[in-house]
DNA sequence: AGATAATTTGACCGATTGGTAAACATTACA
DNA sequence: TGTAATGTTTACCAATCGGTCAAATTATCT
């Protein structure tokens, strides 16, 4: 009989490897749009173009599979955070992250949207990681950006919330991609908007909307 | 026999109302955690405190309880931005829209996510809705946006991103509200952070980050 | 009070769910 | 080439899914 993945003791097959990123690309094309709960086995298994249980054969339940892809994506999905350097210019470490943060919405939108999903579920398997690493990693780079404003190399403001800011207007252009392109309308459904989301939010968070006081 | 709600042509009964209001608020708890293919008629009915078949006799389906939500949702969700005005002053304009926005993320976090989950399914049931009425009226409002911006009142931006990263960076403290709650930690778990956010994104949006240029 | 309409429930339906068992097929390696 | 390990499939399971039905109960109105 087969012998379920978990419970091998030695190194990958080849085939393994390569199964194992198959039904990985198809359950975060499924998972991503249907959330944990609103998507099937079958489904995954239909869009990776194999039977149930030899997906079942790879990840023995559902909530592995899950488990798996929230662990890859959590990771790739904090390096931008990572790359923001104390030690750089505040207005280009500041324009690069908005910029990368942008990139990886239109790159990777299907992460991005599994994220969210888990975010708006309450978070019930990454609780431990957000308030761990996540929160260590921000309290670092919050430590940072406030030293900048006490140099008065920025203005004053709540480091968290301006990093929440940063995170939600990049993100938006990936977990409401539909609105977006709705709203947009036809002419701007091409890569453009991400170039002009990039421009507008740069100069947002660099001069401000510049309003002039009375 | 009992005749179904779509059947009847005489007007709502007392129970009809009340049982619908406690449905729909049930509905409105499972499907804004779970979204629409996530969620369970038996999860509603075991919410609302009543048997399965009975919500089936108030909405005759699944679709039909999900469909009365988004659209009692839609309506109210773009109260704040219908009430952005033309003649008012940008600066105050532009302040009381984002307060109205996070005091609707506070008050009312359920429906936020119920439409964000409608979003990052690709919007399925509203994509309609989304080209139509809410185009038009971030049409009308970008117009606003621009000719305050050809007046000088305010700095020239893209008034459609602007737009987009008020909603984003409001509907961010509803959405997201785990991972703010997690990053910011037990102390700032209280409602102080709704008031944190309201004064630095007044600020980020009407001043700016204030960063020198070289 | 009695008749009628509105409401509620338990039993049930076929389809789908996550997952299993075992037979069968393929691969890797001696 | 033989054989043991690995991979795949068919058939199946109990539980749950959305939804129906008829009978029982309750509210409404004359």
């Amino acid at each position: 009989m087969a012998i379920p993945r978990a419970a091998r003791t030695q190194r990958r097959t080849r085939i393994q490897e390569e199964k194992e990123e198959v039904i990985l690309e198809a359950a975060l094309d499924v998972f991503s749009v249907h959330g944990f709960r609103g998507s099937t086995i079958d489904q995954i298994a239909d869009v990776a173009g194999m039977s149930k249980p030899n997906v079942l054969y790879y990840f023995r339940t559902k909530e592995a599979m899950h488990r798996s892809l929230i662990d890859r994506v959590l990771f790739t999905w904090l390096e931008p955070l990572r790359a923001f350097d104390a030690n750089g210019n505040p207005e280009s470490e500041i324009r690069s992250y908005i910029r990368r943060k942008l990139e990886m919405a239109r790159d990777f939108p299907r992460e991005s949207r599994l994220f969210a999903n888990e975010m708006l579920q309450g978070a019930p398997h990454i609780e431990d990681e957000l308030r761990g690493p996540l929160k260590s990693l921000v309290d670092e780079k919050a430590e940072v950006i406030r030293t900048w404003a006490k140099a008065g190399k920025i203005a004053k403001c709540d480091p968290y919330h301006l990093i929440f800011s940063i995170w939600s207007t990049t993100q938006h252009y990936a977990d409401f991609d539909v609105q977006v392109r709705a709203v947009l309308g036809q002419e701007h459904s091409g890569e453009g908007r991400f170039e002009d989301a990039a421009r507008y939010l740069e100069k947002l968070f660099v001069d401000g909307l510049g309003i002039r006081r009375p």
